[in-house]
DNA sequence: GTCTATAATCAGATAGAC
DNA sequence: GTCTATCTGATTATAGAC
């Protein structure tokens, strides 16, 4: 399956990998080491305050408070709030692909639908960073970031594999176009409903994914 | 079934109704004519910027400009862009009410359907305006609206009804609690598959809702 | 009610000392 | 690299004349 992704020149920014040693391979200093370690920091409060109220509500002065830096420092480590948002998810999506590639199950749906609760555990446990797909300076603040474009790339192609082989053992409908499939895994990411249910105050998370996640496969009609 | 919703104290004021005519069936003043023609007006361009950018993005120095008037004019026909944003709702939850009272299928599934259908085409026409969850100013404009918690009262409680005779009658998944399925439907207005869908370019408005209605009520799995 | 002009605020980004 | 202090621009909202 082809994915039509904005695929732009590489270009490397030193705040893009998880650590340098890990991507280089390369011995680095202590202050090499403990500005990454602020850096991942920087990074989780990002993350969280994304999840919990998205791109648009984050205020940088917001940022700089909760990691206790003044704002003028995070603009030394990420040039743009665009930049910040962008870094959390690389980093989420890093998580995703970790987790793709720990998977054992044998049948491509067991997987899928493993890749499916993944992803809406993480957004009701609060650690899903949610962006506005209109705005245009983070679209394309993301679209020149080699590690998303990458990562997105990567991600994609694993599951359009594991969208055909089990189109193919008809385990998902066969009529169903993979790109179409694929755009349904993802959108669990952001999927209001989990809200929905959760604000009713009468679900546990658990129940409330089991729900989504039949909706999700299952479809609303019975069976 | 209950809908838990925010149910205030009603309290009215004049830019609420569709037009005080036919609300109250009295006769009103050539003026009052031009000021409701000119808010519908108003209404339709904020619920046009609403669907293309969301209520973050959207100035009122814009809506202004578009409807061709200045911003302190604005100003007087509705207290602030919540209010803007409220009226908007409150138009498209008319619009969905009327659609909802005209559906003459007779068994419940068609109806629930139709809603469903009859929501994404709104949704890919540009018509479907759309609301930040987290925004807590625009919340409590909405909660303290009448109209708008009027509407979302009258409109769940309708498809609470057929929700509950489709489970009924085995049309829809009975283990389902019907405030999961309600708020499934629900989703279908901000789906971001739709948007996705629209941008590869690779179907027409009408094979992207069948795409969607295919996995709202069939799921993703082989039947 | 409509306008021009302006207030008031907030948020992203930067200057420059240390 | 970190800080304080500041700039700059955008945006909501209002004053006051007509």
């Amino acid at each position: 399956m082809v994915i039509r992704i904005l695929l732009l020149h590489p270009r490397h920014t030193s705040h893009m990998s998880t650590t340098l040693e890990a991507t280089t391979g390369k011995k680095i200093s202590f202050r090499q080491h403990m500005q990454q370690a602020r850096e991942e920091a920087i990074i989780a409060v990002v993350n969280r305050l994304l999840a919990e109220k998205g791109f648009d509500a984050m205020t940088v002065d917001e940022v700089a408070a909760e990691v206790g830096i003044a704002k003028a420092s995070l603009y030394k480590h990420f040039p743009s709030k665009e930049d910040l948002a962008a870094a959390a998810m690389v980093r989420v999506m890093q998580r995703a692909l970790a987790f793709i590639e720990s998977i054992d199950h044998d049948d491509p749906l067991s997987r899928l639908q493993a890749v499916a609760r993944w992803t809406m555990e993480i957004h009701l446990a609060g650690e899903m960073p949610s962006l506005p797909s209109e705005n245009s300076s983070l679209r394309s603040a993301l679209a020149v970031n080699s590690s998303y474009t990458d990562l997105l790339m990567t991600i994609s192609e694993r599951l359009g594999e594991w969208i055909e082989a089990a189109q193919g053992a008809r385990q998902i409908n066969p009529g169903m176009p993979p790109i179409a499939v694929l755009y349904t895994l993802y959108a669990r990411a952001c999927d209001p409903v989990l809200e929905f249910l959760k604000g009713t105050g009468q679900f546990s998370n658990e129940e409330i994914v089991d729900l989504v996640m039949q909706t999700c496969f299952d479809g609303l009609r019975s069976r």
